[in-house]
Formats: structure tokens, C-alpha cells, sequence
DNA sequence: TGCCAGGCCCTCTTTAGGGCCTT
């Protein structure tokens, strides 16, 4: 039996919505999930030098003199590129991470390569009974574990990974398709809405004839 | 001074508007 490829799930706090408004990231953390476990985890503050408005610090209980202490920002791209290495990407919300993701990159004078699969469209694709996919809310519909302090990088992070794991999960049992990876994953998520029962019937019959 | 994210997705839509989702 063939492993599924790992899947690296990841959540950055940051000081506003975008980095093309000069936010910045202030803490990340990746996990590596494969066959539905956790199987590494990288966590770190980083440090800007972009002040930290109060509200945020409220939010995320991220302070300036946390970041002050913490590691420069492109050294722990760095490090956090080398974790990832040649794995793809996931995140709630994708579109907000992989902005991030490739601007601190880009700090750090590193191109992003990793294409993103996000939990949020994947979520609304598979459970539109739900009455709200934000990350708390999507994790106790389904009855996932909490993983800790809300809006930390590292609980974020092992949440959506949760959810990540249940959507393949779900189709695998419930939808048929046997190896769940990224290339499913972004189909689907690209998939319209109306069509999303078709898609995934279409494609567990493939995946049986091949 | 005035503006201030942006992509997805639904609907009392499509010649548009507004809520959701992330910090």
C-alpha cells in the first residue's frame, strides 16, 4: 500500500489582513501531516520590526516584546522553507497564508514553489450544512479536538490539520476515493459548487479503473 | 482629502451587493 505524500499545514499571526499593505508575519507554525497523523511540527515568533497594533495583540495575545526577542524574520523562513522542503501546502483561508508565505519568502530572498489547498473551500464543498466555516467553528461542527489558544500559530495550525485529516477521511469513507492527496484536494476545491457530488462520484470511479 | 484586502459564493443576481474568512 502506497503513503500518501505529506501534506504541510500551516498558519502564520501576523500584523494586519496584507502583506501588500506592509503586514507582516509575526509567528508560523507548520505541521506535516501524513496518513491522517501529525507527524512533525516547526513553530516560531519572528521578529520585523513591524510594530503590532493592540487589537491584533488582543486577538493573539502576541506582543511587541515577544517579537522583539525572537529570531529574525528571514532566518526562520529559512528554516521553516527547509521544513517544508518539497512538500504541498494547506491552510484555512489559503489565500491569506500564501500571500504571507510568499512575501516573508521573498524577504528572505527565497522564491515559493509550494502550491496551497485551502480548508475553507474544501470545508464549504463537503459540509455546507454547516452554519459557519470559520476554524473554531468548522472544528467543534465536526467534533474535532481543540488544540489550544485560539489565534496561536501552532494551535491554528494542528486545527486546520484536524480538519484537513477529516476531509480526507471523509473521502475516503464516505466518497470512495482512495488516495486523498493534493492533487484531489485542489481539484475539489476547484470544483463549483453545484457540481461538487458529481466531481467527487466522477472521480472515485476513476480512481477504481485506474 | 479620501481611501483603506480580496477571493469566494449566495441571492430578492448576472447592468450588483453583501456576507464570509483570514489577522
Amino acid at each position: 500500500m502506497s503513503r500518501n505524500e505529506p501534506i504541510a499545514v500551516i498558519d502564520f499571526e501576523t500584523t494586519g489582513m496584507t502583506p501588500a499593505q506592509g503586514a507582516r508575519a509575526t509567528e508560523i507554525a507548520i505541521v506535516l501531516l501524513q496518513d491522517g497523523q501529525i507527524v512533525d511540527r516547526f513553530q516560531s515568533l519572528m521578529r520585523t520590526g513591524a510594530r503590532i497594533p493592540a487589537f491584533i495583540t488582543q486577538l493573539t495575545g502576541i506582543t511587541n516584546a515577544m517579537v522583539a526577542g525572537a529570531p529574525p524574520a528571514h532566518d526562520v523562513m529559512r528554516e521553516a522553507a527547509r521544513f517544508v522542503g518539497g512538500a504541498q501546502m494547506v491552510a484555512h483561508n489559503a489565500s491569506f497564508d500564501s500571500k504571507f508565505w510568499a512575501a516573508e519568502l521573498a524577504h528572505a530572498d527565497i522564491r515559493a514553489t509550494q502550491g496551497f489547498a485551502c480548508t475553507v473551500l474544501l470545508s464549504r464543498r463537503l459540509y455546507p450544512q454547516a452554519r459557519s466555516h470559520s476554524l473554531g467553528n468548522i472544528v467543534d461542527h465536526l467534533g474535532l479536538p481543540r488544540a489550544g489558544r485560539a489565534h496561536r500559530a501552532l494551535a491554528d495550525a494542528e486545527m486546520a490539520a484536524f480538519l484537513l485529516a477529516r476531509i480526507q477521511r471523509d473521502l475516503r469513507e464516505t466518497w470512495g476515493i482512495e488516495e486523498p492527496g493534493f492533487e484531489v484536494l485542489n481539484g475539489l476545491q476547484r470544483c463549483a459548487r453545484p457540481a461538487v457530488a458529481r466531481w467527487l462520484a466522477r472521480h472515485r470511479d476513476l480512481g477504481a479503473t485506474q
